[in-house]
DNA sequence: CCACAAAGTAACCGTTTAGTTACTGGCTCG
DNA sequence: CGAGCCAGTAACTAAACGGTTACTTTGTGG
């Protein structure tokens, strides 16, 4: 074994150009590096066509590092997915909609949802890969079946008042309700690359994206009005 | 060069037990096989995750054949993916809205969307997986930019016909009520694992899809009427 | 009836891939 | 102040992968 041990450094790279470090050890910098360039990786490849190297290099670090923090492939895809869903619930939790009218808060939360996924289209992309795979590393996941979404009662709570005041229909269901949002949100943008080659209009023009979050509020909002 | 002329033969490999061919020589259902395993194979696990070996075996053929009828791995993918449209574009043609009101025109229109969508996930699958590329090979394809959906022009025609009657709002436009329909289809069958997993609730029982397409009528007949 | 082309097989090949080894450098705490 | 541990590097490896080669089999038209 070990047959070269006087040889060592022998190409010193020139770095790649990638996450210069202030300092030269950092644990916190550089595992947040790999978790960052995972999340491009997975989000733009898939986690078959998510490279191991390819996500070292993008860090600006080796694979060394990631099999130190991460494991192996698949545990350092889990840990982007559990982050995305940490951003999304994180974000959640600021908005408060108890004091707006029962259509104001739909509203809000409708244009909320919308604008987390259009700011967050790697959220969307993992999502897909997810449920390709079945939701195999959700599932697997007791750290995410711990963290769950306060969107269904916050909306169970605006249908109560506005079915109280007469505003909405007494069997406007808080699932539905948001499902319709978040399928009317995700549809547009994840498929925005066949949809535009289809129909040869550009759907991620600021005109259009304007008018389909109004179509959303306006949509989900008839089908819940008396 | 060529060590081992004489062996030849040497394992029959019994099989495997896929497609039983009547005929041993049959170019057309080879090829049909072959496309057949690559849709399930690619529909499973992407682009990045499909196996070429893998599709061969599941056609119960070899490699060779695949490459010989298709190419190389892209190019079958292609294939795959010009069928799976095909597939739609000809059932679309099947559907005659003419003799409807405009109402139940649309209401067909949207229940059969939800129909060929929830029977044909693979479809869904690969629509995900050409997202995930940016469209890449639907761009690329000829055969597929002449092979446009009449549904717009369908779906353009019964609003008209129900705006003249004065049943539907006038700013209602036909490319937003066919994304409305397709969005509430797609998201809610192919994030189902995800969605399942999150809100521990069987979306793929017979009840919950049969509520959920009334939904989609629903909820896109809302969004169009006066 | 045989020559020839197309269909089919399986072993092979070079490259890429996830994952590992063997090592060096630097921070910290007794 | 130095021993030991943790961060970090780069070269290595075995297996898997897409793609090819070399060859056999089978149906068909002159």
């Amino acid at each position: 074994m070990d047959k070269l041990q006087a040889e060592g450094k022998a190409r010193k790279v020139a770095n790649g150009g990638r996450a210069d470090r202030a300092a030269q050890r950092d644990p916190e910098r550089t595992r947040a590096s790999i978790l960052a360039a995972a999340t491009v990786e997975f989000a733009e490849n898939g986690i078959g066509g998510a490279r191991v190297d390819a996500i070292a290099e993008r860090a600006g670090t080796n694979k060394r590092m990631l099999y130190h923090y991460f494991g192996d492939k698949e545990q350092l895809y889990l840990a982007v997915l559990e982050e995305a869903y940490i951003g999304i619930r994180t974000a959640e939790k600021s908005l408060n909609l108890s004091d707006l009218t029962p259509e104001q808060g739909v509203a809000e939360l409708a244009m909320f949802t919308w604008k987390y996924f259009l700011e967050h289209p790697e959220f969307l992309s993992l999502l897909g890969t997810e449920n390709l795979h079945r939701a195999r590393w959700l599932r697997q996941s007791t750290r995410l079946k711990e963290l769950h979404s306060h969107f269904i009662d916050k909306l169970a709570d605006l249908l109560d008042r506005g079915k109280a005041k007469g505003l909405f229909r007494v069997d406007a269901d808080p699932l539905n309700v948001y499902l319709t949002i978040a399928a009317l949100g995700y549809f547009y943008i994840s498929n925005q690359h066949t949809l535009t080659t289809i129909f040869g209009r550009d759907l991620m023009e600021e005109a259009s994206i304007e008018a389909w979050k109004r179509h959303i509020v306006q949509v989900t909002l008839a089908s819940i009005r008396r």
